[in-house]
DNA sequence: AGTGTAGGTGTACGGCGTACACTTGTCAAG
DNA sequence: CTTGACAAGTGTACGCCGTACACCTACACT
């Protein structure tokens, strides 16, 4: 009694509100336990209501790429490329430390969608307006974006799950194996709590390489510049 | 009748015929296909069979991943670090280029194995002996680890797959969208015979930014020694 | 009042990882 | 030669997954 008129009886669905649950889901459950089940549940919906806005899960993932992508600021215009790109970049960073599975979901899919596709283009444009030539923007492209050893890894992060005692006695174990990345992780942690782990500002190195990258970047246009042939 | 005796019946399963085989299968049908049924069948065994060898699936992934980084060539003794340190990544890029599923699997896994530990240790050791201070080395790592834009993509990897009819249509209105993409798309390829993808050197783009790098760590150690403090 | 349609439902299917109870083949000890 | 322990392989079953397909239902418009 009393109800509305016009007003849709619950909240209504829609592929802005399924992919916002998503995201929000993937967040804080894991991508891994991210399911269309689960989702719907979250949603108070039966499974299959969510194929009305989405054609199957993997236009469900296109689309939190393209949320999380969304949540990268635009360039600021009236700066040199230098700081514009870098203020860029860790937008970038910032917006997928949010959303900690969205690296390896992007990395994933074999195509980009066209919301990364643009945010590429729009990086591209910054080395251009900058003075770059078409090919040094596109090997400084590779560059940034390509990880030169085969892998990363974030060693050890998981220190809080296992308990310390038992640690220390891994510890031990493992100085013995790998004495360098010992020698590394003691020096990173000279001050902190635990012997490991949280003694590595994560930000610092980011940036470290961000601006040692950046660098030879500047070095590199200064040297063609001073050459005959400019462009292509 | 004349049956071995003393010989197994088939050819006998052990971890090791399973993780070879599930590398096999990976490589040739995609990490997104393997599952334990499909590697059970390709074995000529029933799934459950293959619990007798590996405790689960996380750990099949583990031993794949110490399959793949046992590719990579030990570090070759008696060259100055430099030449060392290439030749070794590149060599992991070979092993991980032959088989593309291994990035993917290495970083979403949380903790690293034993052997990809190994590896790290050996790499670092490398910096250590060729003078790199602790915390310049820590750096290093991470410069050389870390994508550094949020993420990579190699763009129009899936040219082969759509008629090119269909595909210069799609090529005309990309080009209005992502001008930059396009100039990019089409000064890599200037000699090829598509107007998209394979005119981009991959080993030329990986090594252009592996020596850019190099030679940034190079001057930064030598910036480190003639200071005071020398390392920790 | 009648009807087309967009949005939500219910059922069902095939595939997945794997727990658990079982058979079978091998070999050492009696 | 028998026995019986043990490792290796089997069979069945469960609960999860993505999603095809037929259906219902409520509103928008004629």
């Amino acid at each position: 009694m009393a109800q509305q008129i016009n007003a849709p009886r619950r909240v209504q669905l829609s592929k802005d509100r399924v992919l916002r649950a998503a995201v929000a889901l993937a967040d804080d459950a894991g991508i891994e336990s991210l399911s269309m089940r689960k989702l719907a549940e979250e949603l108070g919906v039966v499974p299959m209501a969510l194929y009305k806005h989405v054609a199957n899960k993997e236009e469900l993932l296109d689309g939190m790429i393209d949320v999380v992508v969304g949540e990268i600021d635009p360039p600021v215009p009236g700066t040199d490329w230098k700081t514009a790109v870098r203020q860029r970049i860790l937008s970038a960073r910032r917006a997928l430390l949010h959303h900690p599975w969205a690296s390896r979901v992007i990395e994933s899919k074999k195509n980009p969608t066209p919301v990364v596709l643009e945010y590429m283009d729009s990086m591209i444009g910054m080395f251009r307006a900058g003075g770059f030539s078409v090919n040094l923007t596109h090997h400084v492209m590779h560059t940034i974006g390509s990880r030169v050893l085969g892998f990363t890894q974030e060693l050890f992060n998981d220190s809080r799950t296992v308990d310390p005692e038992m640690q220390a006695i891994m510890l031990r174990e493992l100085a013995g194996k790998y004495p360098y990345v010992m020698e590394i992780a003691g020096a990173a942690s000279h001050e902190g709590e635990s012997v490991v782990g949280p003694g590595c500002d994560d930000q610092f190195e980011f940036e470290f390489a961000l601006d040692l990258l950046l660098d030879g970047f500047e070095s590199l246009r200064h040297e063609e510049s001073s050459e005959t042939t400019r462009n292509r």
